[in-house]
DNA sequence: GACAGTGAAATTTTT
DNA sequence: TTTCACTGTC
């Protein structure tokens, strides 16, 4: 596309911060005013007009789809795009890290650790911990990291004031430093260090990248706010764009301080708002402003729907989350019929947890959905088995991997005999007390890489303690090491010796690998194709290791018990390997993909059906119509909040009202099931800071919901008092009968109470036959109580529940 | 050393 | 309701 066309689609703040230069810029983009085009616009613009070399740009994200997304979005702009360097913070540092490994005092061949391995990993060095201590101790550790905290820093005491604190954070470091792996905070700390210890690696850098940008910057955290200035250079162009009402990512060390200081930190930094919305109707983004104008702590913007119009948001209050996930199917199916399709509706909750109630209903209703986040392919056992046994054979120190699979399936290798081994390897490196020696950097001295990994490999520790161990076990681990080898030497003889190749290639190294790096992460799409060829690349690798390991058999021995689908997901694993090379590296890039972007390619999902997505997951989406549900006290927001957290939660509402293009309604329940048990929840505080008058409430309204509508309203009041009003209409099924009040159900004839008449026979779906027993007003919704043959009596809302409750005899 | 059974606790958001 | 730690048995 040529620059004046894309330019000319810009309204003059967003092609100010185009085609701004001299100086840093802040972008302050408020929630659907054209951000991603700004940013892609500006990487097609620096090329096409101003002469950059598209290797020249680094743009970093917080997220693979985002990253992604841009990519593609730059692309389509300037097809020389793709050779810049368009990723996340993480797979950045991870590329950084590994092509300067020797001088940050890493293995090349090092794996990540997410934080289940992290855990695992510190239960084994402290063993009177129980996991879940350890977990509260790994989630600190992993804060300090995001703050830029080594153990001796003083400033740990914020974290954990215990002294305690710093020497398990001394120890979990040697002890992921022995393993020669690194942990998420490691790939931003680690990377920091290494511009800033590295005076050759920094000017090298700064003369690589001449620009700069960075994405959502107000969920960076200090340790990349150390980065970015690390990366910036005094020639190098800065740019970042963000919106301070949507930073959500405190809780794990986003630092809102970042964006609102940035023009500080940055001196003669110019700032562009973004104020103008092209996305929602001005009556979502009215209540969306109503809510986060709230916050104390922010920079302030006037966001301006520039699509007049447009419906007033509508409240529903509903008695239980059944009732809710019945009134969104209903909801949706009753657009679809007119026409609506499914893929423009999303919902939105707090928590993962919540997703459950609306799969359970929309599998009843045959009404296609995809949970978005949920996809916990890698966190299933036979999965992270697999992907241990191929991490332990790109790196042998890799005790965590070790531990999960020397003894699966059994070969007599237990606890006992694991620790033995483990405690072989370390010896060779530390000597018998090897305790407290240690620097954050580690052990490995650039020059005898080999030899260290070499002797302290868990694997040649295995074989040196083989002798010493009773029968059964020394044959169990001798099969091991065996399987172990043989796949070793699949991936060439060269595996030994790449470590020591990498690093002496690492100083010319960052020059020319960006495009060949930046090519594997977009290349998603192709998995599909290429799977369907059989085993390629990779994928005879991860095929042979799999059946070799005895994983296999193990698995389908489980499927054949449980009816599970582990060799299944075993197969998809192998396809998902096929797209990399058959080597060593082609192993660690496979597995370092995995551990960064679990987004697993959107296998052959219908692409029209309801999303199901937490309000965290949606940053950066937007769909016709949204649903956010679940807006009680102590769900969203959740109890106990107060001060900053308060104003992030009502940050997160800002984030899920401004989804929402054309429609927008909110649910809230009476009552809510949480851990098993029942419990009454008022409403949420955000919709009491909504403005009586800007949505349409429907459904029971709570008393204390009503005593605030009627001070604010005044002539609206009912006398009754008891809180029955139910303005407006309902949505969906039977609207012109809901209309009618309580009182006047005795005059009507009711087609819904005549349906659903006292002594009916009924089949429902999950409970069976059943007799109604009681048919009756309660506010302005039908209730029936139904005895099923089970003896089981449930409490039922004909109009929500039609689908899964049959009418079988008059 | 594996495994079943018991009792109790605890629930957010994620690169 | 689910998950996890711990106990006792084979």
């Amino acid at each position: 596309m040529k620059p004046d066309q894309y330019l000319s689609v810009l309204n003059p703040e967003q092609l100010e911060a185009v085609t701004h230069s001299g100086s840093p810029l802040l972008i302050l983009a408020g929630a659907g005013s054209g951000k991603t085009r700004v940013i892609t616009t500006k990487i097609a613009w620096l090329i096409a007009e101003r002469g950059l070399d598209p290797e020249s740009i680094l743009a970093v994200t917080f997220t693979n789809k985002a990253a992604r997304e841009m990519a593609e979005r730059a692309t389509r702009l300037e097809p020389r795009a793709e050779r810049s360097v368009l990723r996340t913070f993480h797979s950045f540092g991870a590329w950084l890290l590994r092509r300067n490994a020797a001088l940050a005092d890493l293995d090349s061949n090092f794996t990540i650790y997410d934080d289940d391995d992290a855990i695992t990993l510190l239960s084994k060095a402290l063993p009177a911990l129980t996991r879940q201590q350890v977990s509260g101790i790994v989630h600190k550790i992993s804060r300090a990291k995001d703050y830029c905290l080594s153990p001796d820093s003083p400033l740990l005491a914020e974290i954990d004031p215990d002294p305690d604190f710093a020497d398990v954070y001394r120890l979990y470091e040697r002890r992921l430093r022995e393993t020669g792996n690194l942990d998420f905070g490691d790939l931003i700390l680690l990377t920091v260090r290494l511009l800033t210890g590295n005076p050759e690696v920094r000017d090298r850098i700064h003369a690589r990248f001449r620009v700069v940008m960075v994405d959502e910057y107000q969920d960076s955290n200090v340790a990349q706010f150390e980065l970015l200035k690390a990366l910036a250079g005094p020639e190098t162009y800065l740019c970042v764009v963000g919106d301070d009402d949507q930073s959500i990512y405190r809780f794990r060390g986003a630092e809102v301080r970042n964006i609102l200081t940035f023009a500080e930190s940055f001196p003669g930094t110019r700032v562009v708002r973004l104020e103008r919305n092209y996305r929602s109707v001005a009556p979502i983004l009215a209540v969306a402003d109503q809510v986060v104008a709230r916050n104390e702590g922010r920079l302030g913007k006037t966001l301006v729907a520039e699509r007049g119009g447009g419906k007033k948001p509508i409240l529903a209050f509903l008695p239980n989350q059944d009732d809710e996930a019945a009134f969104c199917a209903e909801l949706i199916a009753g657009a679809h019929r007119k026409g609506c399709p499914w893929a423009d509706w999303a919902i939105l909750y707090r928590t993962n947890a919540q997703s459950l109630g609306f799969e359970t209903e929309f599998l009843h209703r045959k009404i296609p959905y995809k949970v978005v986040g949920t996809l916990k392919f890698y966190e299933r056992e036979e999965i992270k088995d697999a992907l241990a046994f191929l991490a332990l054979v790109a790196n042998g120190r890799d005790e965590v991997a070790f531990r999960r699979v020397v003894n699966k399936p059994a070969r007599g290798l237990g606890e006992v005999t694991q620790d033995r081994i483990v405690e072989e390897a370390r010896r060779i490196v530390f000597g018998v007390e090897a305790e407290g020696e240690l620097e954050m950097g580690g052990p490995v001295r650039g020059d005898d890489t080999l030899q260290f990994e070499d002797a302290t490999d868990l694997l040649s520790a295995s074989r040196r303690i083989l002798e010493a161990l009773p029968k059964k076990a020394r044959s169990g681990l001798s099969e091991f090491l065996h399987v172990v080898e043989t796949l070793r030497s699949l991936l060439g003889d060269a595996a030994v010796s790449d470590a020591a190749a990498v690093a002496a290639d690492a100083a010319a190294n960052e020059g020319g690998e960006g495009a060949a790096d930046g090519g594997a992460p977009t290349t998603a799409a192709k998995a599909k194709t290429a799977s369907r060829k059989g085993a390629a690349g990779l994928a005879i690798f991860v095929e042979r290791l799999v059946d070799a390991s005895g994983l296999l058999a193990y698995h389908q021995g489980q499927d054949e018990i449980a009816g599970t689908q582990r060799v299944a997901n075993l197969q998809e694993l192998v396809n998902a390997a096929s797209l990399y090379p058959l080597s060593r590296e082609g192993l660690v890039e496979f597995l370092e993909h995995i551990e960064l972007d679990r987004s697993m390619a959107d296998e052959e999902e219908n692409p029209d059906s309801v999303t199901l997505i937490t309000v965290h997951n949606t940053k950066g989406l937007e769909f016709r119509r949204v649903v956010v549900t679940g807006l009680e006290t102590g769900v969203f927001p959740r109890d106990d909040k107060k001060g900053d957290d308060l104003e992030e939660e009502r940050r997160l509402m800002y984030v899920a009202c401004t989804r929402a293009m054309d429609e927008l309604y909110l649910t809230s329940c009476a009552s809510r099931r949480l851990y098993g048990r029942t419990a009454f929840v008022e409403p949420s505080l955000f919709l009491f800071e909504m403005d009586s008058g800007s949505v349409e409430v429907i459904g029971r309204t709570p008393r204390s919901y009503a005593a605030r509508g009627r001070s604010a309203q005044p002539g609206a009041g009912s006398a009754s008092g008891s809180g029955d009003e139910a303005g407006g209409v309902q949505p969906g099924a039977g609207n012109a009968q809901a209309a009618g009040n309580a009182q006047g159900a005795s005059a009507v004839p009711d087609p819904l109470a005549e349906r659903w008449r006292t002594g009916r026979k009924l089949f429902h779906d999950d409970y069976g036959y059943g007799i109604i027993t009681k048919s009756f007003y309660a506010s302005d919704e039908l209730v029936i109580m139904v005895r099923f043959e089970t003896g089981a009596e449930r409490r039922f809302m004909p109009r929500y529940q039609a689908k899964s409750l049959l009418v079988v005899e008059d």
